[in-house]
DNA sequence: CCTACCGATCGGTAGG
DNA sequence: CCTACCGATCGGTAGG
């Protein structure tokens, strides 16, 4: 583990509290006793408490859509790329397990104006991943489905992943990836 | 609409704010003043704010039990079984989307009892959903698959309609459950 | 990083 | 269903 500044602690603290007890369960002195510290004191990293989540969200919607331009922005064919995507989608959520629980959760705790800019970067990243299904029928490999619709439905079972994964599970984040890849591709049925 | 009594209204009303604000962002004096009355009048119809969470979580826990209960209790075989079950499950999100969304996001919300209790519930929901799976494999229909991760997999994807289920939307519940089944069978591969 | 403190708000109660 | 109120806790600031 690289040294982490005060305010990277503070944040990380804030995030890993967040996770089990929500944003607004989660008292800036909560976060400065488990630092050993006065709440007071946390306000010469931060500005507010608004601040940490902002921060958290803005960088993991960062995190995700550099990884799915890495992805678009190279040519193979839409199977290949739609596991390149989910291979991306899953090693982001568990390599960050308490920030992605906060971007998943409690991005509606942010303030009217950054909650807009916010779900704008969110639909930026589902238009990314939708435009390697449309690939994907223009190549003939996939079916013809309401794009916006199956892609809702897939985001939705890779984030589910930040409610269950366990570091210390049989699988690990390739193997989750490699099996959600294939249940999308291919489904339940013989 | 059938008349609500007191209780309903202010556990309906505290459900529609819940929703957009969360439990713990909806303040008792929030739930009273939309109702026109005082924060402690309500205290007259129900006991508590926690109460308003619990029973939310367990009233909606017993619906999707006895609609699982249901489809497993007669036999069909597991595709059949398999659609009957997705269209329960989106037809009680989609006919009480607000307390929905609190059983979805908020139980964890509730206290240390009750939540173990609700855990419990939720896992008897996803066993018998694994035997839909289980059932599958063993008719020949269903590749065999972990299923413990495709339970999980497939209930966040239903799960999810809560979150964009629009009731003046284009598709309607019935052919979401369809849309969501065909996913589920048969993936996008073509 | 701390002491001391602010105004606001919280869930809930007593008593009518 | 209301008035009046309680103790607790909140995010945050002043000043050192």
């Amino acid at each position: 583990m690289t040294e982490l500044t005060r305010r990277e602690q503070i944040i990380a603290t804030a995030q890993k509290m967040m996770r089990s007890q929500g944003y607004q369960g989660t008292s800036m002195r909560d976060i400065a006793s488990a630092l050993q510290i006065e709440a007071a004191s946390l306000y010469n990293h931060i500005s507010s408490k608004d601040e940490i989540l902002r921060s958290t969200c803005f960088e993991m919607a960062e995190k995700f859509l550099i990884g799915i331009h890495e992805v678009n922005d190279i040519y193979f064919n839409a199977s290949e790329r739609l596991a390149m995507a989910v291979r991306n989608h899953i090693r982001i959520i568990t390599e960050n397990l308490n920030a992605s629980f906060v971007f998943i959760h409690e991005w509606r705790n942010l303030a009217d104006e950054p909650r807009k800019e916010f779900i704008f970067l969110r639909d930026e990243y589902e238009n990314e991943f939708r435009k390697i299904l449309v690939t994907g029928e223009d190549e003939g490999l996939f079916n013809e489905v309401n794009n916006k619709f199956a892609v809702l439905t897939i985001l939705s079972s890779l984030n589910w992943v930040v409610e269950w994964y366990n570091p210390e599970g049989e699988m690990d984040p390739q193997q989750i990836a490699e099996k959600l890849t294939e249940f999308i591709l291919t489904g339940l049925k013989k």
